[in-house]
DNA sequence: CTGAAAGCGCTTACAG
DNA sequence: CTGAAAGCGCTTACAG
């Protein structure tokens, strides 16, 4: 072992690896004229040692990414990011994701940006990009992800079952027999949590959910118009809707309204999230708020955490639901 | 004249100012044994030469401020930014502005972390503030200045006057002889020329407004709940009410809910911006739509320009206002 | 495919 | 306050 109280230089790299600085600079480079076997050798110490190039660290950076379009929710996410990232003085750069480029392609332009860590929002990471930026040495971390994530993936999310559970509770509490749920994408596996905590706190109750008041689409509003309105159409529509996001909630506040249903006397609506269209909707939505902005901070925490090279506690840390009552339920009619 | 072929190095500079390499490197790195005129002349051709550092210009990055809490506004601006922005492959950085440090300070942060722009939405630049910048060779675009921006500052706002009239327009066309105004901040020249639009063409319709129906506050959400509510509680409420922008109609809606007040039966709504609170709420919101994607998209590649070094044709854009009829509007009961 | 060697851009301890 | 000189980290044309 020799010394290496700084950073990494190519010499440090050359050394380890038995190879010329030369040699090393090319792999670095992306240069071709370097046999295969040398080149992972190489490839490998660069990770191991933190190899940054001469700039040093550079300013921290941490890249959010949104696969869809911005919304009331990701604003909840990024007040969250952006300030648990201004204390550190650490920089936040929004983007898209990778677009069309190769998982590979975007991995390493993320690494050669010089990202400290990449923090993926409510969003379908492939195993493949995971896999990119692992290979690229760039930490991920996955805010309140879709798929119930691999072990190997760091996330962040809430307790999206408890969540179902509380919302049944409120409207068991408050007299509804009778009660539907739309949900987000029936895969999505905080779409399934959140379901089935309702739907089994129900059946235990003796109300169980008919199986034609249960919708799974999107989490979006058009979800919530098209799905409120089969609902609301129906012979024997229900007296209470549990919506999988506000979003949802809001669209069927919507389909209400179209139809002369008036909120909360001829339909209680319980939302999910909590973001500002809860706080702005006529009438103001009961939620299932899920700490988003917490959600946020925490996962720039961890992803800091990751780039400083510290091991974690826990790969998967769930914050707590809690209901807020605003006014958008109510007994049902009599 | 020395040829000058690709950037400028260290050399360049030393050579142009008549010193040598080291004291140029001296003042880059703001060493303190650098007499103040020798300073003042090197930091001047820095500037002039486009000095960036051997790691050349790196990614392009483009920094963009909002000093409010990001919302439904913020959504539409930065969509158009990360559109206009990923096509030439530039990074956006999202921040809140510069805290409690320094005008300078902040500044020159900005220009060391290499950041090509700045872009500031719906902000207070102060004239310090855009100094600064203007000093550490930072380009600034302003979107949707509240203040009227300066002659030398570059900036892209939407026709606020010529959306007052069509918000004026579009509810005498329905009948309303008597409407009322819910502005944002009295002082904010946005909010000024969308008032003197409507205003005047009241005037001239001969239905003008009276001064006690006429409030500005902020553009914010709780400003159009607590206006709503002294219009409305007002023994001759009005029958139309211009919002000023989307978070203030959309209080207004709820002062109404709260009250009995039927919109567009009993009240007729028009908002501005057409943010997705617009489309959001119940009834989905008529607005004076300001094209907030196209400012954002225009702004990147104003200040990817200026970043360039390209002359601009004009210090401030304005793009059109829209009518966008929705369900908030009718005429008025008889 | 590899590396010795020349050279570039930059920094800094030190002499004046 | 200034700059000559030593030296660092890196790149690259070229010889093997």
């Amino acid at each position: 072992m020799s010394s290496r109280p700084g950073r990494a230089t190519l010499a440090t790299i050359a050394e380890a690896a038995g190879v010329s600085i030369a040699t090393v600079s090319k792999v670095v480079n992306g240069r071709d004229d370097v046999s295969p076997g040398t080149r992972a050798m190489v490839e490998d110490l660069l990770r191991q040692h933190y190899y940054t190039g001469r700039g040093g660290s550079r300013l921290a950076t941490i890249e959010v990414v949104f696969a869809g379009p911005l919304a009331a929710y990701s604003n909840e996410v990024m007040e969250g990011v952006l300030q648990a990232a201004a204390e550190p003085g650490v920089a936040v750069m929004l983007s898209k994701g990778r677009g069309a480029s190769s998982a590979t392609a975007w991995a390493l332009g993320v690494a050669k940006a010089g990202r400290s860590a990449v923090i993926s929002v409510s969003n379908e990471m492939t195993v493949e990009d995971a896999t990119a930026l692992v290979r690229a040495n760039v930490p991920l971390v996955v805010v309140d992800p879709l798929t119930p994530a691999g072990n190997d993936i760091i996330s962040v999310g809430s307790t999206n079952y408890a969540g179902g559970i509380t919302a049944a509770e409120h409207l068991l509490s408050l007299g509804h027999t009778r009660m539907a749920y739309i949900g987000g994408e029936a895969e999505a596996g905080c779409n399934q949590a959140r379901w089935q905590g309702f739907r089994s706190t129900l059946e235990s109750a003796g109300h169980p959910v008919p199986e034609n008041l249960v919708l799974h689409e999107t989490f979006r509003y058009s979800a919530g118009l098209t799905g409120g309105g089969i609902l609301l159409d129906r012979p024997d529509p229900p007296t209470a809707v549990f919506a999988g996001s506000d979003e949802i909630a809001v669209g069927l506040l919507e389909a209400a309204r179209r139809r002369g249903v008036r909120v909360p006397e001829d339909l209680s609506v319980v939302g999910f999230d909590d973001t500002q269209l809860a706080e702005f909707c006529s009438p103001p939505l009961t939620v299932v708020r899920q700490p988003l902005r917490e959600m946020g901070r925490v996962a720039v925490r961890t992803a800091l955490q990751l780039a400083s090279g510290d091991s974690l506690d826990s790969h998967h840390v769930e914050l707590a639901t809690s209901l807020v009552v605003r006014a958008s339920t109510a007994a049902p009619r009599r």
